[in-house]
DNA sequence: CTGAATCCATATCGATACTG
DNA sequence: CAGTATCGATATGGATTCAG
């Protein structure tokens, strides 16, 4: 499978689909809104414990909460130091890697809040189109 | 609400809570996997019909590739054309909106190219201490 | 050819209760 | 405090069938 050479490409395909595969599937995962919005979180206040990320993140179950954390923590987008006290005290921070992946967000969060009335507006027309 | 400030920040938090929901929501929405395979296509291709796009993005079912076309179309993304023939012929195309998302985008397929190895390593070794 | 409509399995997520 | 475990509602997405 070939790929027409082009002069100006919005994405760096690589031609290699199973190469590609790997790199949608990474986007599929950290792309998700909670891990966008820890990423933040943290990268804005460099070290956090659980119940005050929690804080941070309206809206967030318990249960989201922990399950993000853990896959960010796998994926080596975060660390977590467990202090040995009672009652216990966990703290997160991000990793470079954690860094990194927030600012090659960057530009998505900047297009999303440049575009966001755009949208808005062609939905409006879409949706008046149909009615 | 107010925000620490901080000179180095990877989002560019607004600081207003419902601005930044509609954000996340509408990365939420983009960030689909679907939506950003068809983005690339359509980039590189310029303009493509409903089969040709099919063909273009394996394992996409009929279903998701007729709901992801509709959601674009309402977003702004593209532009739907339908040709008054039999059998009926209809082409997609993207808008200065869609590519200007596509770019945006750039920043993270090349992220997640780049980083591919190092999240697998950090993968690896998570499970290896959990065992 | 380009869909729309339906069925159905699975995944996701919030709520709740419980624990060290 | 920082989780784990479980249940049930809802969303998601593939397969299939039908239609203009």
């Amino acid at each position: 499978m070939s790929r027409a050479p082009r002069e100006a490409a919005a994405y760096p395909a690589t031609g290699n689909p199973k190469i590609e595969a790997l790199v949608t599937d990474l986007i599929g995962r950290v792309a998700d809104k909670w891990t966008m919005i820890i990423l933040e979180v943290l990268d804005e206040h460099g070290e956090l414990r659980f119940t005050q990320i929690a804080r941070q993140v309206p809206g967030i179950s318990q249960k989201m909460l922990t399950q993000t954390l853990r896959q960010m923590e796998r994926d080596g987008m975060l660390t977590r130091h467990v202090h040995a006290t009672v009652p216990p005290r966990v703290d997160y921070r991000l990793t470079p890697l954690g860094e990194s992946l927030g600012e090659a967000f960057c530009g998505v969060w900047l297009w999303a809040e440049q575009h966001l009335a755009q949208v808005e507006t062609a939905r409006d027309a879409f949706d008046r189109r149909k009615e």
